[in-house]
DNA sequence: CTGGGGAGGGGGCCC
DNA sequence: TGGGCCCCCTCCCCA
């Protein structure tokens, strides 16, 4: 039988941005239906309802085509997601191919559903999710079948509280994977279990969750029990061999905390019966299933290589003892850097499987277990032991921040919170942070008093304010950074006082018990009120729209949520009304007549151009020669020619600008001789790179050469933010996004990863280019 | 290189 | 509130 979502969304909508007001009619819409609550910071205490209410936008699986004979776990990745392929074209990864925001909905995972009664004798569990009801195991849902599962399969599990963006709750009888945290483009999805998942599953989490120096998980691992724990001891590893003795009481204070848990848990012994037959051998060898992720891992496990230890492909990140050619071959897979491997793996290790199978049961970590070795140069302590079948990784704990949160964590687990002594994860909290997006509101928008920041989908950076609205018990524990100076946040120039927009705060829960539980609730979309009217803003671009209606199909550029599909070429669009003008292209039909020569059109827009060859209108004119266009693509190209015309020369370096003030931004600091010390050449060539497309620009046309450094820094701006928005979906577009400071010589270009001002400050310069002039 | 048409995408307004 | 309609902008292709 297969495990299907009735769910409120039956097409192909890949991406659906949430209503956050409509009532939900089912479990499974819930989250679909209401509005965010809460602090993001508080996700990692979030209970999987919670997670299901304040998500923001669902993603649906691809609908399959059977008749392809294409497994749909294969097929039903969403467009938004691209598999990872290693050498022998299996399946290694689930990746992003775009942005994908926080609080974001991924799933049902899909897969047979099997009963406790009536689990095939010699099924292979690995792919075994439970589904509780009221407490009590009710159903699996196995995703071993690659027909009736579907790409949730092979979404890794997270090798560190860092690297997890992605946290599986059930949700009714569902399982769904939410991102806690945004996902930038060709970022491999890990997922690990909710709190309350982790807890049903019986992890000992908090006492089992030891993290490295590097805020790594160590993953609890099992080999056979027949093999004890001193016995894998790592002899060659001194260091590791000397952590293990210093965290043996540890480690023995956990094995008598899950004692007590599961002298606790006397109602799901029984299920534990059952459980522990998932170690039965399937009865269909795993290399003899089409399962692209094993045969991946069977060949190197004949190698005797496993993962490397950083959830990165870098060389560097290799296996000890790895020679760089065989590192390459290394299988970047589960067990990460909590993977604990030995030079000489034993046998059960090379069955580790790929992705998230069998990490349902407290079973495994029950037993006594040997420990491995974590790589060396990583010195990872792998204290856990896991099963040859079942990986165990467990999530941290963090205390919660509302009471009335903690009081429903069962109490074997409070006494954990940050009570044993171990160092909470030194990584910054993602979710305590703002959304990272190359381009933020400034920190501490003052006019912005939604107490929304960090809602799932809220990209309006809190800044200083954000974290002064923040519950006082709603701080993160040590080692968790909450605040957002950890997180670049560009923002935008600060309008003057008299200009900033006035904010209302239309989010006052109305449910003030709720507000207790979770945090001040807040919507998802930001609002202000411009000129007297409520604006919408998206979260992302902060553009404002004055109905929601605009804003949520706005959101779709965004989130590349595109429902309309044409069914003649299957092409897709964001809105109704482009499909519809598009399949004109199908029907040949031109509605739009011109009246002066009866070409006919199929848009009024391509009439309207057609219509200036009759009116003579050239509304597009070359600044440099005066030629006039009727289009502006034609000026565009035009410019071109214009382009290698480059009066305005660097005299110090050999390059050559259209525009005086580009030259001058140049000379201001990314000119190889005048260059700031430090400033690696790539750097600067890459920045000169975006200085030429600057000056190129239009928008640099719009300048006069004379402009004033304030003129010059606004339309930088505005050329930026152009340049941002385009980049979206086009991965060979330059990414920038600009911090814009108090001052104005703090404008800077941020591509990629690296900042870098545009504007340097010396002080020794003038302020203005007009002044530099005169 | 210029000019014209075709097509897609984003957003505003209205019902 | 969501959908429909419309407009504007942009890009691509080709003569």
């Amino acid at each position: 039988m297969s495990f299907q979502l009735s769910g409120s969304y039956k097409k192909k909508q890949n991406w659906e941005p949430k209503n956050k007001t409509t009532k939900h009619k089912t479990t499974t819409e819930t989250s679909a239906e209401m509005k965010m609550k809460g602090e993001i910071g508080d996700m990692n205490l979030w209970r999987e309802a919670d997670f299901a209410l304040n998500c923001t936008y669902i993603v649906n699986d691809q609908p399959s085509d059977q008749s392809t004979g294409i497994p749909r776990a294969i097929t039903s990745i969403p467009r938004n997601l691209t598999f990872k392929y290693g050498r022998d074209n299996e399946v290694i990864g689930v990746f992003s191919k775009e942005y994908i925001p926080q609080g974001t909905r991924f799933g049902p995972l899909l897969g047979e559903v099997y009963t406790k009664d009536d689990v095939p004798k010699h099924a292979n569990r690995k792919y075994f999710w439970r589904i509780y009801t009221g407490g009590h195991l009710q159903h699996f849902v196995d995703g071993y079948d690659l027909q009736k599962s579907n790409w949730m399969r092979y979404v890794n599990p997270a090798h560190s509280l860092h690297d997890q963006n992605l946290v599986a709750c059930q949700n009714g009888k569902d399982v769904y994977f939410y991102t806690i945290k945004p996902v930038p483009p060709h970022s491999e999805l890990l997922v690990w279990y909710s709190r309350e998942f982790a807890d049903r599953l019986h992890y000992p989490s908090p006492g089992d969750l030891l993290f490295s120096k590097h805020g790594h998980i160590t993953k609890g691992i099992r080999d056979s029990p027949s093999e004890s724990q001193k016995d894998q001891l790592p002899h060659k590893d001194k260091t590791f061999e000397e952590h293990q003795n210093a965290e043996a009481k540890e480690t023995k204070r956990e094995e008598e905390r899950r004692d007590k848990m599961e002298k606790e848990m006397e109602e799901d012994e029984r299920i534990d019966v059952e459980v522990l037959d998932r170690d039965t051998p399937p009865v269909t060898p795993d290399n003899q299933i089409v399962d692209f992720s094993k045969k991946l891992y069977e060949s190197h496990a004949k190698k005797d290589t496993y993962a490397p230890a950083e959830p990165s492909y870098s060389p560097s990140h290799s296996l000890h003892g790895d020679t760089q050619d065989q590192r390459a071959e290394v299988p970047r897979k589960p067990m990460g850097p909590y993977c604990c491997s030995t030079d000489t793996p034993t046998s059960s290790q090379k069955e580790i499987p790929l992705h998230l199978h069998g990490l349902y049961t407290h079973r495994e970590g029950l037993v006594s277990y040997p420990t491995y070795p974590p790589t060396r140069h990583l010195q990872q302590p792998c204290l856990y032991p896991y099963s040859s079948h079942y990986p165990r990784f467990v999530l941290p704990q963090y205390p919660p921040p509302f009471p009335s949160v903690l009081s429903r964590v069962p109490s074997a687990y409070s006494g954990y919170l940050s009570s044993d002594g171990l160092p909470y994860p030194l990584v910054s909290q993602p979710s305590l942070l703002p959304v990272s997006i190359p381009f933020q509101a400034q920190a501490g928008k003052e006019g912005l008093i939604v107490p929304s920041p960090p809602t799932a989908f809220s990209l309006t950076s809190p800044g200083a304010g954000g974290l002064k609205e923040r519950p006082p018990n709603n701080s993160p524990p040590s080692g968790a950074p909450a605040t957002p100076e950890h997180s670049p946040l560009p923002k935008l120039s600060s309008p003057r006082t008299s200009e900033r927009e006035e904010a209302i705060n239309l989010s006052t829960p109305k449910n003030s018990q709720a507000t207790t539980v979770l945090g001040y609730k807040s919507l998802p979309y930001p609002l202000k009120k411009q000129n007297g009217k409520i604006k919408y803003e998206c979260n992302v671009c902060l553009k404002t729209f004055g109905q929601l209606s605009n804003l949520k199909v706005h959101l779709r550029v965004h989130s590349g949520e595109r429902p309309f599909q044409c069914m003649v070429c299957k092409k897709s669009f964001t809105q109704l009304a482009h499909l519809q003008k598009h399949n004109l292209v199908h029907t040949g039909e031109k509605p739009h007549e011109c009246q002066v020569c009866q070409k006919r059109f199929s848009s009024t827009s391509n009439l309207k151009t057609h219509l200036r060859l009759h009116s003579g209108e050239k509304p597009y004119q070359c600044k440099l020669c005066s030629t006039k266009f009727t289009q502006y693509i034609h000026l565009k190209l035009h410019k071109r020619l214009h382009s290698r015309e480059h009066p305005y020369k660097c005299h110090l370096c050999s390059r050559a600008f259209v525009h005086q003030f580009t030259l001058h931004i140049h000379t201001r600091g990314y000119c190889p001789s005048v260059a700031m010390a430090g400033q690696s050449m790539e750097e600067l060539s890459r920045m000169n790179e975006l200085i030429d497309k600057f000056d190129m620009s239009a928008d640099a046309d719009t300048l006069e050469e004379r402009a004033s450094l304030a003129e010059v820094d606004a339309v930088v701006q505005k050329w930026i933010i152009k340049n941002m928005e385009k980049k979206e979906g086009k991965e060979d577009q330059v990414e920038v996004c600009f911090l814009k400071k108090e001052s104005l010589h703090a404008a800077s270009f941020q591509e990629r990863d690296t900042v870098v001002h545009m504007y340097r400050p010396p002080a020794h310069l003038p302020l203005t280019v007009k002044q530099e002039l005169q």
